[in-house]
DNA sequence: CATGAATGAGAATTCATTCAT
DNA sequence: TATGAATGAATTCTCATTCAT
């Protein structure tokens, strides 16, 4: 129907594709992504996504069941990344501030290089978190909890820092530290006369290395 | 059901409303904030803001004209309140040390006690901050960063404070440290097994303090 | 949009309809009783039924909420309406032979005139009478029900009628002797050379008077 | 889950069916004819009915061409089913007498067993018969009426039934006081405080044979 | 013969918005 | 100012059907 289009490389309407049912899924779960992350779950559409994906809109269907079971496992895949990544920095092998360094620096690049992550946790918030199954984001947080309380504990040791931080509040105040003037980066341009693009974000950078580096010192 | 409910005050269907105008806009100001909130811009109904303000969708759109001028009055009615309210702290009166604990609190206690605040804000981030005026947003908040500037040179001069810090750069943090764990308290209750209610906001309220009071501390 | 259609009568696109909730509401229960008579609850569509009712879709919801509920409603309108012309029988001013003959034409000549209604009822029961609330349809039924049993017994006092017969069991063997060979008709001339149109009406009609008093005949 | 089922007869995703044209046939046909009766032709799903069969959906289509040759078959299978069933009955072999006994009981008896088939029949008349070849209709049907005609004839030489009786009038009235109640019985429920199961059916059976013999005695 | 990935055309339902009253 | 009936364009989700393997 309608003239065979031939265009290389273009989705044509008509054309199967490739029948690879990993590819499909996780195609459909980068679509997810950027959609949700970018107009949030209530203004996230299927039929965006599918044509993100270069797939049907049944395939969604298929493959997760609906648009929420479709959000959570995006949210679960992206959750799966981050912390696969935190696992990577090897805290415990570092000197206390280097670990910290790296930690707060992995952080703030992370959500520079993936600001939807974090949109889609600020989103998942606005649902109350229904989407997540809290045993297993437990499970996924802990390595990096208890890697952050050795690293806090050395610290004190040897004298770098203060001790009477917890590795939950130093996690939750970098995570802040980090994540908020990247997700709010908008209307903080809008309200302050802020620097643009790679400025605004190395100046974030070095505050969020600032603030908690000054906060740990030892008293 | 109908006929004759006589409770008063709740709105009867086919009952003819006050026919006060600035009753009836603050409504649906208070409702679409509730809405938008809740479920986002995508997600909130226009259906569901008349109901809840009591009202027809047709005077929504007599007073606001659209959803996203709705959207806009909402957010523009709620930096507005907060503005004021960081203006009636009157920190160039008090000592360097109280005027900080002075913001941090009532930063932390603001969004705690309005928690749609942050989530019409974030909600706002997803949007590129369209909807936000940006000579109005920065008007309306140079007080209170000139304030802060105010504070932060008493403070350095008597020895509280380390003297670096720029007062944008303190107010990013202070935002950052306070709005974060509240905006972001479902997922982060997912992951650690914090306290809940105002447990966890005390927690969180008293971090905020210990982190911003450790980095101003003079190097 | 489009060029202004003007033909007279014809539904049109763009113009607006006549603003009147009752007459609206009625339309859709016409449209979808013609609709689910014809296909079925699963085959009938809400897009037909808006047509046929030359309204709105969305219209179907604002009055009735659901498919489900639609279908609800026409059934429940549909009992109504045949339980009405049962009633206006008055067969207790008739005498029993009379009344049976009454009642037994009015059953068959109201499913020969409305086919739809036994098509509705056959469907309901394809779903186990879950859009019926047996309460109100047993209210419903109870008076012609208690009129045949005044007729029977009168007609087995004056010797018209065997004794041994009860009023809900005559009734059930009427509607089976009416109704079947209607809802049936075309099953039963695909099996058998059965005349056509009004003949075959007739045909059955007769047949239901003769065994319906066939049976009543005295022992 | 999954992985390791073993339960024998329970079919495993992924696992690679019988390979039985015959059997997979035969599954199909039971799957639609349980789905088609349970939720009508409109309402009946092939993939419910791949499902039930425990094939792929590939398969029907395989076998059958579509969804309505599918209805088709069942529907032919099913007719096909009850002749025999009659046939079986060798009613020119009984006294006239107990050969309409036996005729009557078998068709209360089958459908109160398979009320299945009852549903496909009422399903099929909402689509006037599209899907029944008359001419093989007519032809399995012949045997039965006419043995019936035979008993008739015979009974009215004995005396035992009235002589103006039609064979194709008394089976068309025999199926409808038999199967109506059957195939009704929810509505009838709701409708009526009718005892439930096996009770029911006694009593629809006795009427049934009441009836009909009523109508049968000698004028 | 058998599988299940893929498709496209619906189908039910929702929703922002308009308008006669 | 206020109402609620009406609209049309989406939007989520379903389903019969096809096809490569």
């Amino acid at each position: 129907m309608a003239a065979t289009e031939t265009i290389p490389g273009v989705k044509r309407k008509g054309v199967k594709r490739k029948r690879d049912a990993k590819a499909t899924r996780g195609a459909i779960l980068e679509a997810a992504r950027a959609e949700f992350a970018g107009r949030g779950l209530g203004g996230g559409r299927i039929d965006a996504v599918a044509e993100r994906a270069g797939c049907n809109k049944a395939m969604i269907y298929h493959y997760f069941g609906s648009k929420d079971a479709l959000f959570a496992a995006v949210l679960q895949h992206n959750y799966t990344l981050i912390r696969q990544a935190e696992a990577d920095l090897d805290l415990r092998s570092l000197a206390p501030v280097d670990a910290v360094r790296a930690f707060v620096e992995f952080s703030f690049d992370y959500v520079a290089a993936n600001p939807e992550f974090i949109k889609l946790i600020n989103e998942e918030n606005l649902h109350r978190a229904i989407h997540i199954d809290p045993a297993t984001a437990r499970q996924m947080n802990s390595p990096v909890t208890s890697a952050l309380g050795d690293v806090l504990k050395r610290g004190a040791a040897d004298g770098s820092f203060r001790g009477d931080v917890d590795p939950q509040d130093l996690y939750i105040s970098i995570a802040s530290i980090c994540y908020f003037p990247i997700s709010n980066r908008y209307t903080l341009s809008a309200i302050f006369d802020l620097p643009q693009g790679d400025a605004m974000l190395a100046a974030r950078r070095a505050q969020a290395l600032a603030v908690i580096f000054g906060y740990l010192r030892p008293l």
